[in-house]
DNA sequence: AAAACGGGGAC
DNA sequence: GTCCCAGTTTT
């Protein structure tokens, strides 16, 4: 599940990770969701660890207190699609059914020279139609890592290595000469930008961290108090005042004005970090988020280890932190006032 | 059928 | 900047 739009370099230790913390189902299914959330903070797509999570919760109190061993009975677990179904069944279990990852689906529309968009679900359902005809009886399970491996190494996006490949005597995209040209796929929109303004609060030590709500983008996350900014910059003096009354907290705003970008497939987020020091702990969170609802918590923490955060958490209070030590250093004079 | 859902790396 | 990744679920 790690893997679902995700690539291997990048779950590799995530992985390792998460087995030594969870080495048997049951010891899964046992933890809390925060517990789960936190070794998946930073890899994105956390609806996946929830996923996990309730299908190891599932697996564990079932009759069987096993894996499923079918692909019929693997699809029906939370998480679990027709590309982890067929992958599961046929390494795992040997059933010949097919895996279509990104990799295979681009190989496939090559060797056929398919025109149809693959962004559209009825391109996707021909080609699993496809593929579950080509699907050996014997070794499945190798057939579909083989063809897996082809797309990540020969048969890539860009530049494939058509002179090496032991399908290029099939592939009528090579015989066209224009192999990159596949997968065709409709452009997307561009992403919106999304302009946010992040206040790290310190005190004693602490960081404040709210509790992003259900739905929506980073569910149940945690998160510095984060304020949309629509039209124009907040003022340092307007920050203070707003997070002030929103969280019933006397904060003094110290340093400003870093800027960030965090790219998301379907967000442009651009934010403005203000780093702050409270004089009195927050008596309410009625502070809405930079998006719909609002927060569900709060929490004074010494380490964003101790609760689940996303990649851009960790990457604002980089930046303060980075912006503090220059400016204590006095590298760059003028930081401030701009 | 289309949109939502993260983040990082390659070019 | 754009594209894509060992996709799935919801609207």
């Amino acid at each position: 599940m790690m893997l679902q739009q995700t690539r291997v370099e990048s779950v590799v230790a995530y992985f390792q990770r998460f087995l030594r913390r969870f080495p048997t189902l049951d010891s899964l299914a046992a933890a809390s969701q925060e517990e789960v959330l936190k070794l998946w903070s930073g890899l994105g797509y956390y609806r996946r660890a929830r996923q996990l999570h309730q299908a190891s919760r599932r697996m564990a109190g079932g009759r069987e207190k096993q894996i499923p061993s079918t692909y019929k009975e693997l699809i029906k677990l939370p998480g679990v699609g027709r590309y982890t179904a067929g992958a599961i069944a046929s390494i795992a279990f040997g059933e010949p059914v097919p895996a279509l990852d990104g990799n295979v689906m681009r190989v496939l529309t090559r060797l056929l020279a398919l025109p149809d968009d693959l962004a559209r679900q009825a391109t996707r359902n021909k080609l699993q139609q496809i593929a579950a005809t080509l699907v050996p009886e014997k070794n499945p399970g190798d057939y579909n890592q083989a063809m897996m491996e082809l797309g990540a190494t020969l048969c890539t996006p860009r530049h494939p290595a058509c002179g090496s490949c032991p399908l290029r005597r099939l592939c009528r995209a090579r015989d066209a000469g224009n192999p990159e040209k596949f997968p065709v796929k409709a452009a997307r929109g561009k992403a919106p930008r999304v302009k946010c303004t992040s206040v790290v609060v310190r005190q004693n030590g602490k960081w404040l961290l709210l509790r992003r709500p259900a739905g929506g983008l980073w569910e149940h996350l945690w998160e510095f108090p984060t304020l949309s900014r629509s039209k124009q910059d907040l003022s340092p003096a307007e920050v203070q005042r707003r997070i002030g009354r929103m969280l019933g907290l006397d904060a003094q705003v110290k340093s400003q004005d870093i800027r960030l970008r965090h790219q998301l497939t379907h967000r442009r987020m651009e934010y403005r970090v203000f780093a702050a020091t409270a004089i009195r702990r927050p008596k309410k969170i009625s502070l809405p988020l930079c998006g719909p609802g609002r927060y569900e918590a709060y929490r004074w923490v010494a380490d964003l280890d101790e609760v689940p955060v996303a990649g851009i958490t960790r990457k604002i209070l980089e930046e303060v932190r980075a912006n503090l030590i220059t400016r204590r250093h006095g590298k760059i004079a003028k930081l401030d006032g701009v």
